[in-house]
DNA sequence: CTGCACGCCTGCCCGC
DNA sequence: TGCGGGCAGGCGTGCA
């Protein structure tokens, strides 16, 4: 799924498109996508005017004029697509005719200006709700986020502390939402590349000196991917249908058996399976968990 | 509390 | 060409 830069890239290309615009009809096409949609979701959504676009970790929050913000979460094949309808045949009509569904199009939201926005999602493990807007911060779903990655409160004091007595492996650890917001599984692997530690190695013995390098690390390669506007691969699109251009730049995730780019160091990505997921690593570059008896010899 | 396996879904790719 | 297995950017749940 998108993580944190697809999910950013998302809310940025769709800002100008929602905000300021009343949705003037909602389309559910199902009852439900990972959950149950809030109880009466199209009528509370229609007449309603977007009037800000935010994102906390990788959920969308749109709030309304009324005072319900729409929550959106991507899951892992989310996408939301903008259409254009074609202008209505009879004057003054305000009909428009807009592209037959695709397959997964779960919900349409149609602006009052004429663009419906579609959410697809072949997998449907995202998700929608509602709830009020002076509440998002304790819905149930992003009440225990940790900070985001890229303000300023996600510190070195702030990851060592949050790290400290962890037995969970640093992989593990940054894929935890509850420690820091926004991370998944491609730049997670990318930025302890960066910072040259071991996967396995187990949150609370990562170093400290090693802290400060995997802040900056996990900030400058999201901050990057924002840049190339996320990684394409084969769910996640920008909302024209652009792709990114961050999956250009992998060091090592999805690169097993290929040559490690490190000037110097021969060695190829490694692929291990940590709770489940793949993990890739440069066993060479990302030192192996500390030697502990290598002093004593 | 922590850590981890599991399940939710569909689609795609690979090997037979 | 078909079919089974493995894989996929997430995350809540339930268990030890």
């Amino acid at each position: 799924m998108p993580e944190l830069p697809e999910v950013e890239t998302v809310r940025r290309e769709l800002e100008p498109v929602l905000v300021d615009r009343m949705i003037a009809r909602a389309d559910i096409r199902r009852p439900d996508l990972r959950f149950p949609f809030p109880d009466q979701m199209a009528g509370r959504l229609s007449g309603q005017t977007v009037l800000r676009l935010g994102r906390r970790s990788k959920y969308l929050l749109a709030d309304l004029d009324g005072g319900e913000t729409l929550i959106i979460h991507l899951g892992m094949s989310g996408r939301l697509l903008v259409q254009q309808g074609t202008a209505p045949v009879v004057a003054g009509s305000f009909h428009h005719n807009f592209p037959m569904p695709e397959k997964h199009d779960h919900v349409a939201l149609d602006l009052d200006d004429g663009t419906r926005v579609v959410f697809n999602d072949a997998r449907r493990f995202g998700m929608m709700d509602l709830c009020a807007t002076d509440a998002v911060a304790s819905h149930r779903l992003l009440a225990n986020l940790g900070p985001e990655p890229l303000g300023n409160t996600f510190s070195s004091g702030y990851l060592e502390t949050a790290l400290a007595g962890r037995k969970s492996s640093i992989k593990a650890a940054l894929l935890d939402q509850r420690i820091v917001a926004g991370l998944g599984n491609i730049y997670v692997c990318e930025a302890l590349f960066d910072a040259g530690i071991h996967p396995l190695q187990p949150a609370g013995q990562v170093p400290p000196a090693k802290i400060p390098r995997l802040v900056e690390t996990i900030r400058t390669v999201l901050r990057v991917a924002l840049k190339d506007g996320g990684s394409t691969l084969r769910d996640y699109r920008r909302i024209d249908g652009e792709i990114g251009g961050f999956q250009e730049r992998f060091r090592v995730y999805g690169r097993a058996g290929q040559p490690c780019q490190t000037p110097g160091c021969a060695n190829e990505i490694s692929r291990i399976v940590q709770s489940g997921r793949s993990t890739f690593w440069c066993p060479s570059c990302q030192k192996p968990l500390e030697t502990p008896g290598e002093a004593d010899i």
